[in-house]
RNA sequence: GGCCUUGUGGUCAAGCGGUUAAGACGGCGCCCUCUCACGGCGCAAUCCCGGGUUCGAUUCCCGGCAAGGUCACCA
């Protein structure tokens, strides 16, 4: 057969050679042992925590090895492409700090522009090419009803699925058969001849999972699809040659196409970059528990959390202690470090499934939040609030004195500790609200209405906005005497059923009064904030 | 089903032949306290199973079992 001939008439034209691609890519100058990662989603528009825990993954390797990450897009397959998906995963990830050095739409060393696969339609070709002349690449004429029928009788025989071996027809094809069908006009695609034996296994280091087994590849995968696009294989092994990648960070579940790789960058000549294959993100699924997914999952899409309002640094914390198993103790000892300080290690990471935690996600939100200085909180919100937040929500931030005098309250910030309210900033928004609207319902009152109505009567006719806490409290514990409650939790404690209740009850109605809540910082505090005239209202509101 | 990967409390996990089997989250209890939050103290809860190897296995070997992944002209 005369491969040269055919690969002529399968891929017309000229093609620069190898040695022209290598020179036009040259490797990346860049220190010893600098590390080149990439992150190579498919334009779909959805980013959820898997990508961002590939992408700070990628994103720490390269930059605390002094090399660089950048952004490829694999938009091989039109099906799923969604306009503005690229934009959209660039400023998810900004969002929570992965910032790319080069790739689609953010620029930086145009050498190995552009980032769009669809773009690279020579070099896939040009190397399909040389593999037809090399006899390592045949076109097949098989059609998706071929195919599948061939699928179901492997099944029915209980015998492995795929184009290979004896099943690969068209590998086989005569010269003849192969001109008469091109003659025809039958639509063809380019397969890999594959010359693995899939009994043999070979020891492969990964760089997360440690030391793997891998058998060799027998399929005759598709490398250049009916439309000249290659399949992703194809397009993996040519772009992370020639964009010069050092390691391939991705999920696991690209293990099982590992040995399609290895032969691909064999057949290509390319030496192989190292790879890391990280576990995945699982969901509990009532029994059992799943890899996320993007159809049944939306609630661990990026944006979500960015609806909710989470912290951007608390997600990234939370990732890096799933992504590197000594973070957590480096971060209590280190708590006011830069995060990328951190000796970030892929062969730290996990090698199993992680089911995802909110309870744990949101302990670290509190934390981070609680450090936070009343005016960058109010900053956070703000932001927040502009966005995603209620037009009523959205005024709060008109009285930013009062707003700070809030947080200040509301943070315990300059008290003797921090408070920990805040996870989120819708949450935060909900938790102050009583401070900027009248409480709209109220917690249940313990006690008798007649009870409460004197309580709150005889608090308003000594209420002294002047007051100092101390003062205040002595008020409250007056009012609590005079109605049969215990001023003094001792006494209350030594004999409860001496008294009505303690001073802790008369707090509380007060504090549902003002506030709708039974449960809130400092009371005395709230209504220096609200003012003489509001504190009033609010009470008389109750009293009617 | 074949192949690959993984199995330590509810969750995330230290651990690499001898430990009272760390720590964190969550749960529960107590203390502090005008409530909550914070903080302090404490409790419950774990080495998938069966064989070996060994004086001794959570740790090493073999076999089960279970879970997850993957078997496209999708990535």
């Amino acid at each position: 057969m005369n491969y040269h001939a055919l690969a002529e008439r399968l891929l017309p034209g000229d093609y620069p050679t190898l040695e022209t691609y290598e020179a036009q890519y040259p490797p990346r100058n860049l220190p010893k042992g600098a590390e080149v990662t990439r992150l190579a989603p498919s334009p779909t528009g959805f980013i959820h925590l898997g990508n961002l825990f590939s992408a700070i993954t990628d994103e720490r390797i390269a930059h605390r090895s002094g090399g660089i990450v950048y952004l490829r897009i694999e938009d091989t397959d039109l099906k799923r492409k969604v306009e503005g998906a690229v934009e959209a995963v660039i400023s998810a990830l900004n969002y929570f700090d992965v910032k790319f050095d080069e790739g689609a739409e953010i620029g930086g060393d145009e050498t190995y522009a552009p980032w769009y696969q669809r773009r690279r339609a020579e070099i896939y070709r040009a190397f399909a090419k040389k593999l037809i002349e090399e006899g390592r690449a045949y076109p097949c004429f098989c059609t998706e009803d071929d195919l599948t029928a061939l699928r179901e009788e492997q099944t029915k025989n209980k015998e492995i699925t795929g184009y290979y071996g004896k099943y690969a027809k068209c590998r086989n094809l005569s010269e003849e058969e192969i001109y008469r069908n091109l003659d025809a006009g039958k639509p063809f695609v380019i397969r890999l001849r594959s010359m693995g034996n899939p009994e043999i296994k070979h020891k492969f280091h990964d760089e997360i999972k440690g030391d793997i087994t891998v058998p060799e590849n027998d399929q005759d995968v598709v490398i250049l699809k009916s439309d000249g696009i290659p399949t992703y294989h194809f397009a993996h092994a040519i772009d992370d040659h020639f964009m010069r990648t050092t390691v391939v960070i991705r999920g696991e579940d690209w293990i099982a196409s590992l040995p399609i790789h290895i032969e691909l960058f064999a057949a290509l000549g390319f030496p192989l970059p190292r790879y890391g294959h990280h576990c995945s993100l699982m969901k509990q699924d009532g029994e059992s528990r799943r890899k996320l997914s993007k159809r049944k999952d939306p609630e661990l899409s990026l944006e979500y959390y960015r609806k909710e309002g989470y912290y951007a640094r608390a997600v990234k914390v939370y990732m890096l202690t799933l992504l590197n198993s000594n973070f957590e103790e480096w971060y209590l000892k280190n708590p006011d470090a830069d995060l990328n300080d951190f000796p970030f290690k892929a062969e730290k990471m996990s090698k199993s499934g992680t089911l995802f935690d909110l309870d744990k996600l949101n302990d670290i939100s509190k934390n981070e939040l609680s450090k936070l200085s009343a005016q960058d909180m109010a900053t956070f919100l703000k932001v927040w609030a502009m966005e995603f937040g209620t037009p009523e929500q959205q005024r709060y931030f008109e009285d930013e004195e009062k707003l700070l005098r809030v947080l200040t309250l509301c943070m315990g910030i300059g008290g003797k500790k921090r408070r920990k309210d805040f996870t989120t900033a819708s949450q935060a928004m909900k938790f102050i609200e009583f401070f900027f609207e009248r409480p709209m319902t109220y917690e249940e009152f313990r006690f008798e209405k007649d009870v409460r109505t004197k309580i709150l009567k005889q608090f308003l006719e000594g209420y002294r906005y002047e007051d100092d806490a101390q003062v205040w409290f002595a008020r409250v514990k007056e009012v609590a005497s005079a109605n049969g409650f215990a001023a003094e939790m001792k006494e209350y404690k030594a004999a409860p059923e001496a008294y009505m209740g303690s001073v802790a009850d008369v707090a509380e109605i007060l504090r549902i009064a003002m506030t709708g809540k039974a449960n809130t910082p400092d009371l005395w505090t709230i209504m220096q904030i609200l003012g003489e005239e509001e504190v009033r209202t609010r009470i008389s509101a109750l009293l009617n």
